[in-house]
DNA sequence: CTGATTGCAAATGCTTTGCACGCCA
DNA sequence: TGGCGTGCAAAGCATTTGCAATCAG
């Protein structure tokens, strides 16, 4: 977990003239823990592993800190809880794809995407803030061997798209 | 709106073995009488006035075979409720801008930015089934001037960002 | 006829909130 | 000490579902 994570919620948090606490601290340790994509309820069970007594509101209320601190950004993968994403302070532009398939994620950054996308937004007569690519596609391999080999590139393990409920 | 929604309505559900009812047809017309992006709440509204009886649970369940046959698309705005689509059976790859100043969407489309899209997909190993982009971003004229005139180019009319909740 | 469809109300599931107590600054 | 933060349980809200009646083919 980058070090500097804690360092900037307390900035954040002095700034904005609220309070440290140990539910708080407890619950950015569980949040980066990983680069895995989660969902309250995932970082929910992931903080009661390190703090019995936390609360799921707290989760919850949080979760809403870190997001408007930009320490943590809501992502659309298709799914009916908000699922968060850690990797956008490593990673400031990255975009997702989702394999069809076996539903991985695999993030990716391309600079002429992001290049083309101010373009495109400027003639639209806009300043550009932030972009926000989710491809979904099939994978290649899969069907011409019957295995997924590309997966292992991907910096996230283990993440699967769930059912629409 | 296009004639040909009722057909491909109708060819959906011969193909399915479903029954074609004067509900369906109340709300494929209702969702189809604008190009405006709808909330379920929304066509339901649309559909009472035209007929009064039909449930919001028929609406959501023919959301459902609409989504399922490709006449509408879900998209994400950053709302809570999903929000529908009908122009996608217009500009097939069509995408959105946010205007993060008025909450207006602009739908556009770029056929280089579909080609790199799909460059990158298949470098990473998949096979592109479909891509979304949202941008969001502020408006400059805005900015410079104290109005928004880039935004009467757009279709869509009145639509605005809702908080969230 | 027969199974698909509907309306209604109840249920679901995620997320938010009111409130009283506790704790940080 | 003044409020911000927390836990709990109770809302809230969009969406789904069970069921009996109804309707399309």
């Amino acid at each position: 977990m980058d070090l500097g994570i804690q360092e900037r919620l307390n900035d954040f948090i002095r700034r904005k003239g609220l309070r440290r606490t140990s539910q708080r601290d407890t619950i950015v340790k569980a949040a980066f823990s990983k680069d895995e994509h989660f969902t309250a309820d995932e970082l929910f069970d992931r903080v009661r592993k390190l703090d019995s007594e936390t609360s799921r509101a707290t989760v919850y209320r949080t979760l809403g800190l870190l997001v408007e601190a930009d320490l943590l950004r809501e992502i659309d993968l298709g799914e009916n809880q908000t699922t968060y994403d850690p990797n956008f302070l490593d990673k400031p532009s990255h975009n997702h794809l989702l394999c069809i398939d076996c539903g991985r994620v695999v993030e990716f950054e391309d600079s002429h995407l992001d290049m083309l996308n101010d373009c495109i937004t400027r003639r639209l007569g806009f300043k550009p803030v932030r972009q926000t690519i989710k491809i979904e596609a099939n994978c290649e391999q899969l069907r011409l061997k019957g295995r997924c080999p590309n997966l292992i590139a991907t910096r996230l393990t283990g993440k699967r798209l769930r059912k629409k409920r």
